[in-house]
DNA sequence: ATTAATTTTCAATAATTTTTGAAAGTTTAA
DNA sequence: TTAAACTTTCAAAAATTATTGAAAATTAAT
């Protein structure tokens, strides 16, 4: 496979599976032809790459920029705004590990603490079956949540090495 | 906070955590009310509770099938379906991670191979960031490809026992 | 201060996804 | 069979989400 054929099938894949975790296919798109830019584009670049409009192409980059995904660069003496992609995998995920535990695991264990307090009487089976798939989920969700935060403060080595060496 | 108004926060925490993940609202409201509900449920009272139309109730609990989250309940002498939610967390997040690998990750793999024979000449920038930016994600989905093949034979006990004991 | 370059905003539009509901299909029992 | 009970389908409509593009805002150099 020639590069350009590469690229092009690298950036269709990431946005489909952006587009799969919830994550819209133009910004995943965007984070896919940065990732593999050997220097910061500027807007200009982005949007001639991936025909869209200045619009969606500058809130695309603002919003990768909140993911901590992608930084501007600027270069001296030049007026314009570079953007520059995280390279390292990891660090990617590591990265939307933490926004995705702040933005949704975060709310929902706090959720489910309110929800375990759910008043009712024990002898009715609605109650029961509400108390036994919360505390299920809660307890799933502690689990996760610690694994998170392990991952979020760990070098990948170290990481992958303990799962690993388990696992084998 | 009352049962019923516990189990109204419940479905639409789901739902709009289902939704934030890329599985359609519906179904993760239809998944929630069936998670809680102590006996298997009509289409008919799945339409009742959560105000959708027999159409959406259909193809919503299909997929829920699809997705090994829900069963089909006879009971004898009924000529109506039931439908039931499996209960347990761990199974739950079993089946999802294995379908979504089934789906995702592992077609991503296939891709991923297929890029890291791009051609080209060593010397060019772009070729040298496009391998090492796919060759780091490659690595990654692999650490992730085998611990989720630990985990979906995993028993709960022992997974979570293994990971968080390293990480105490 | 003026202007030209650049970035940001956001109402309007387009595209996509979800839902509806009625018709068609299927199953079971009499 | 017939018919009632129930399930499935799918074209059309509604709802949601994403994108455009031109105007407004900002920035920096003259």
């Amino acid at each position: 496979m020639e590069l350009a054929e590469a690229r092009q099938k690298f950036i269709e894949t990431w946005g489909k599976l952006g587009s799969e975790w919830g994550i819209n296919r133009t910004m995943a798109q965007v984070h896919a032809l940065l990732l593999i830019a050997p220097e910061a584009l500027t807007t200009e670049e982005v949007m001639e790459a991936l025909s869209i409009s200045r619009g969606n192409a500058n809130m695309t980059l603002r919003d990768l920029i909140n993911w901590g995904l992608v930084e501007k660069q600027h270069k001296p003496g030049e007026r314009k705004e570079y953007f520059f992609a995280e390279k390292d995998a990891w660090t990617i995920a590591r990265q939307v590990a933490q926004e995705r535990k702040k933005r949704e695991l975060d709310p929902l264990l706090k959720v489910l603490n309110e929800l375990s307090e759910v008043k009712g009487n024990e002898k009715d089976a609605e109650y029961k079956t509400f108390k036994t798939s919360v505390k299920g989920i809660t307890k799933l969700s502690a689990n996760v949540n610690k694994t998170l935060e392990t991952m979020i403060k760990a070098e990948e080595s170290w990481f992958w090495g303990s799962i690993l060496k388990i696992f084998k």
